[in-house]
DNA sequence: TCGCCTCGTGAAAGTAAGTTTCATCCGTGG
DNA sequence: CCACGGATGAAACTTACTTTCACGAGGCGA
């Protein structure tokens, strides 16, 4: 088979069924009746089985193979599985975001989770980029270093700060949390020079966080802002900042999209720290798993 | 085909690989290695055979056939397709090389902030892809029309319980967390017809949590399960099942992606009962701000 | 006009891929 | 210790794919 009429489709990236339509003059009648089904619509045709398509274009099989072989294609099988992703490449515009924005009124669930999930995701990467790691450093520093650690939030942050918290214990480094104003107060007050308290607030402007933090600074603890905003009251008594992007929003949940950047930087902190003292670290961890496992049902894998 | 393990993928637009990965602690032994090979990398599993592909798993065709039953598929062929489609789609932008899998032990702290945004928004996005909307509708309109909304949580669980308590208090549902056990199963008991019960568990294992969904589900409460894996035992106890899906991790932060997830599941309920009555969620939103709003400094610009 | 060649075609045979069935094995709980 | 149920692979079986081959329609030179 030497001079057998194969054009190559291998190099093909961004066309199969271009490719296809292309040389569909050149095929022989019966070649042709194929070829235009699967121009047609190759996601179906995809999906069809030799015998199928074959009596679709009102030929037989055989026919079939040789146009696969006339496409540059080694069988059916693979003319199938190219065909089936290069419909799957090119159906990608629905992508053509509807979502940047709010959600609108009349929206259905679906688009409700789209933007929703756009929305977070993006607040997530971009906080990721704007986030400077030599800052990150200087803080994981601190906290690894730090004799102990307080983190502050009110509200929406104060879940953060609370799970940062406990985080933090979990590694075996001293942490607290406290989710009254006063707690916290007193707590700052026993702060010290090689101390760390850190503040969340996603506005910058939570009087309660930031008179703490302000408190512990006085009292010599190196202290961490974590806000939306690198120029809000929060920066100003705070020796490190760290930022979050998430975008202004309506009343909707610009609240969780700041959440999950909050959450990401925390996590960021937690590894750099874990991974100071990884053996350590990862020691204290299945420690804490093991902890739990008595409470779990079904300890290995789960049934149907 | 009755009784059939299957679980449908077939509302399964954009992550027929997420829902496989979330499948994957339910699967027999020999399944999970076919999984594992088809999870890695897709594209070429497309291109093997079905001997071939049972081979390179150490198994018989006849596993890798159940396999695609398992995850939903009609047969090996439909599989095949289906992940050369999912291959193509995600054309991975270069640089997500490095940031796939775990963090190396000499990573700097740009590194790893990388992985871990990456690893992040990539949960979410996967998440709300997989999110079945009908689902969602349905729990949405139950626990708008609930008399009252219980909501379960363990661990790390436990905040995003407590988060979805209180958004949905902020706009004047009566909804109620517990941090204990004990409490929740009293409240449980109290629960009734109209009633709503939600429960959360990452790994869909935790034998709290389920024991009072359990309790929830008797009194005749509508009960809820979010979790990563959509066969573990807390599905048998809800009456809607919700599923994020966070890639098995190891000990680094799975947790952390997973967190995300949730959060991101709970926002869209969030909003979806928020909009089925607009008005009165933003006067209750509304109302809610004012109140915080005398511990916040600057109120008006805080920008550049 | 007739032969004879070429090419497109489908029927049918042949091969490989996919699917089902069934006996065996192994761990679990009585 | 046995009975049981699930997991598993060997082998039988079915379906899909591929090859072979013969037929028939045009084309072209004699």
């Amino acid at each position: 088979m030497a001079k057998s009429p194969k054009i190559s489709a291998s190099h093909e990236p961004g066309g199969l069924i271009v490719h296809i339509s292309g040389l569909l003059p050149s095929l022989s009648p019966a070649e042709q009746r194929v070829a235009r089904l699967v121009v047609a619509d190759p996601a179906d045709a995809a999906r069809r089985t030799i015998t199928d398509l074959a009596t679709a274009a009102e030929t037989s099989e055989a026919t079939v193979i040789r146009f696969c072989r006339s496409v540059g294609m080694d069988g059916y099988p693979q003319l199938r599985i190219r065909l089936a992703a290069e419909a799957a490449r090119r159906v990608e515009p629905p992508d053509a975001r509807v979502v940047g924005g709010d959600i609108p009124p009349g929206a259905d669930l679906a688009q409700i989770i789209a933007t929703i999930a756009f929305n977070d995701a993006r607040a997530v990467e971009e906080t990721a980029e704007q986030l400077d790691p030599a800052v990150c450093e200087r803080v994981v520093e601190a906290i690894a270093a730090a004799g102990r650690i307080d983190v502050y939030g009110a509200g929406a942050s104060g879940f953060v700060a609370s799970d940062f918290q406990q985080k933090l214990h979990r590694i075996g480094r001293t942490a607290f949390y406290f989710p009254d104003v006063h707690t916290a107060l007193t707590s700052a007050a026993l702060l010290g020079r090689g101390d760390v308290a850190v503040g969340i607030s996603h506005t910058g402007t939570t009087s309660d966080v930031i008179e703490v933090l302000e408190q512990a600074r006085a009292r010599g603890a190196t202290t961490v802002a974590l806000t939306n905003f690198p120029r809000s009251p929060i920066t100003e008594v705070a020796d490190h900042v760290l930022t979050t992007a998430a975008r202004e929003t309506t009343y909707r949940s610009g609240a969780m999209a700041s959440r999950l950047a909050q959450l990401t930087v925390v996590d960021c902190l937690f590894v750099g720290v874990a991974a100071r003292s990884r053996a350590k670290a990862k020691k204290a961890l299945e420690a804490t798993a093991e902890a739990v496992r008595s409470h779990r049902v079904g300890a290995g894998r789960r049934r149907a």
